[in-house]
DNA sequence: ACTTGATGACTCGTTTAGGAAACTTTTCCC
DNA sequence: GGGAAAAGTTTCCTAAACGAGTCATCAAGT
């Protein structure tokens, strides 16, 4: 009843985006129910007033950019999802693989990187073999860091990792580790042989 | 002098939205300007007025939702900067480590997951390292699959995965992948032991 | 020099979003 | 079943979004 009232008060234009708000508002719906939230109690948590977010959750309104903002963090929506017609979503047949040694290598003072699966160039995860031939925290100017979260698994040797605002890990073959690459973080091998790691980094 | 106005009309609330206003219009600005398009063009294309977008530009107006949407489409922006900065980026100190063999155990007819660094609950990236039971790609009823990438490396053994649209992809130990995880999926051993893998897997 | 056209910012009238309050429906308990 | 409370929807009013048109500025051409 409510999208054919929409349609007649727009333009033409206005009825091919009346699904999108469909979709949006029982995207927004299940969200908050699957939560066990009631329309008070997620309206307040997204500040904004409870008649709003019923009508947007019926399609009876053209939120603002903010208000949709607000409510997919109270939600923990995901966000692509929103934007479906988007180019990412499309793409969904890519493969690349590397053979053992075989990546591109790239090599600093103190890691010799063997970045993997380089063929695939709009890929979120990168991946990259390292060596670790650092010694020494103190072989590292200043703390790496860049925003994203980093995941590293040591493949062979052992390896101490610092990063701000934790102890020293210790790790050896097979041990893993995660965290949040805005913090500062290093790796030295302390094993004889230079210790191998496999990062996967991801971006914001 | 725009978002000093802005504060004086609205509530304190609005006061500490204003950045993110000023951020919004920043971007679109430049993303246009990148592509050499003038307010006209890109309004055109966005099908807004170009005095709507020059306001959004100079954060004099708090769009909808739409408008932001067609924008972006528009202009090819990358959507998660607009939402994640806040949540997302102010988790920034997280880190968990599993030690080898300690992961969480997870069992299926064809594989016997380890999850790792499983303490950390809110991770976009997902690590686990799966001994492959598998020995033919019949002994799986369906594809596997789920919207995003996905990351393999051969720890030990040797494997075959077979994704729909590829060859089957024969690997040993060292080797990696990387594809697209909504095409179907799936991974044998071929080695006499059962091989070991370790998948980092990404979603939407 | 002046003229023209392009570009971005501003103005103003119309429409609609958003929220408080009122109303309706649903749920829960006796 | 009835009654109360919780939950969701609708109404009404005000402020602001939105876009067509206007204004100001700049660059290019004659």
């Amino acid at each position: 009843m409510e999208p054919v009232q929409a349609e007649e008060t727009g333009p033409l234009t206005e009825g091919t985006e009346a699904p999108d708000g469909e979709i949006l508002g029982r995207m927004i719906r299940d969200a908050r129910k699957e939560r066990g939230l009631t329309l008070e109690e997620a309206a307040k948590a997204a500040d904004i007033g409870r008649s709003t977010l019923s009508k947007i959750e019926n399609n009876q309104t053209k939120p603002s950019f903010e208000i949709i903002r607000r409510l997919m963090q109270t939600l923990e929506l995901e966000t692509p999802q929103l934007f479906v017609q988007s180019a990412q979503s499309d793409i969904s047949g890519r493969r690349d693989y590397t053979l053992k040694g075989r990546g591109e290598h790239q090599e600093t003072a103190t890691y010799d990187h063997e970045l993997l699966c380089n063929e695939l160039t709009s890929k979120r995860m990168l991946p990259y073999i390292s060596t670790i031939k650092a010694r020494d925290v103190a072989e590292f100017e200043t703390w790496v860091r860049h925003r994203g979260e980093e995941f590293m698994y040591v493949i062979s040797g052992e390896v101490t990792l610092f990063t701000e605002h934790y102890r020293p890990l210790h790790m050896k073959e097979g041990d893993s580790v995660y965290y949040d690459s805005g913090m500062g973080h290093g790796c030295v091998s302390t094993s004889e042989e230079d210790a191998k790691v496999l990062w996967v980094s991801l971006g914001v």
